[in-house]
DNA sequence: TTTAAGATGCAGATGAAATGCATCTTATGG
DNA sequence: CCATAAGATGCATTTCATCTGCATCTTAAA
């Protein structure tokens, strides 16, 4: 189960916004911050501004700034619009369902409720959470970084 | 956000060994049942013998067995065991963190939450439960099939 | 009027699944 | 004891959704 590298980059478009919302913030600023290429980030860019979160300005001087209120945008809808294609399960056959047993299958309920606690907790966060003032700078040194970054999640995955 | 295939099928698996579980299912009758090349269900079913829940039986007459209580099986943990590859948000830069202003990206733990109760929906539910006498028979008869397949789950989603 | 920004569309690269093929092992029935 | 029916295993191929890059156009400010 994996979101799209674009739902990611528009989640850090809108919090970088958000963190400087003083001025105005240039695709080519973000790209290079995040290290990622310039046209990608400009189709982000396009969608959230036709979402009205984003106003862009062209020409000189211009760029990008957050229209709304950080703290009246919840992150459970910026995903919704932006991450498409849920399909978590489906039954094979669409015309006749394998599913002998059961008239209708009952994994499409069970996950669809599923997506819903998942969102639940999504829409429990704003991105002023996200990027609202660090509660207390930290005194401690910060850990180095750990020698193998890790990547899958939750527990005990057995390789295929 | 999908589920691999591959995970449906794990789970479908299962349920048709529960709902059979007087006789031994070969590969090949799952496969003309669910549509689906034996090749790939060979995997399947070695995944699951190996995870102790199938037993299989080569030769003439072979095929596979539940081994454990359909009720005692969680489909989360199933879930957990075959999906791999929970990547959903990921800071860009590993070694220099992009989030100029939150020291530990806050995205993890967000996720990260609505991971656990997305988990923790899958968790309540067994095989039991998916493959379990329907209830009571519907009387009323079954509704024609939509005209089109829908396919996106919740909300509105712009295209892309 | 030059330059710095975003807008748009298409082409190519990438990578993870999904699928198919070939061969081997094991057990049963005649 | 041999032919057949089952699963086991490894590798090659295909498919498809992103992700990325390139080229061109539009807009606005200095």
């Amino acid at each position: 189960m994996r979101l799209a590298d674009y739902t990611d980059y528009t989640l850090r478009v809108l919090m970088y916004c958000a963190a400087h919302r003083t001025r105005r913030v240039t695709i080519a600023e973000l790209a290079e911050q995040h290290g990622v290429s310039k046209n990608h980030l400009m189709k982000v860019v396009n969608d959230l501004a036709r979402q009205g979160l984003l106003e862009t300005t062209r020409g000189r001087g211009g760029g990008l700034r957050l229209l709304a209120d950080p703290a009246a945008i919840v992150v459970g809808d910026v995903v919704r619009r932006t991450e498409t294609d849920f399909r978590l399960v489906e039954c094979f056959d669409p015309a006749r369902n394998a599913c002998t047993l059961a008239p209708g299958c009952r994994l499409q309920g069970l996950f669809g409720r599923a997506l819903q606690a998942w969102f639940q907790a999504l829409d429990g966060a704003t991105l002023a959470d996200l990027v609202g003032p660090v509660p207390a700078p930290a005194a401690v040194p910060v850990a180095p970084p750990l020698p193998t970054a890790r990547r899958r999640l939750p527990g005990p995955a057995a390789p295929r």
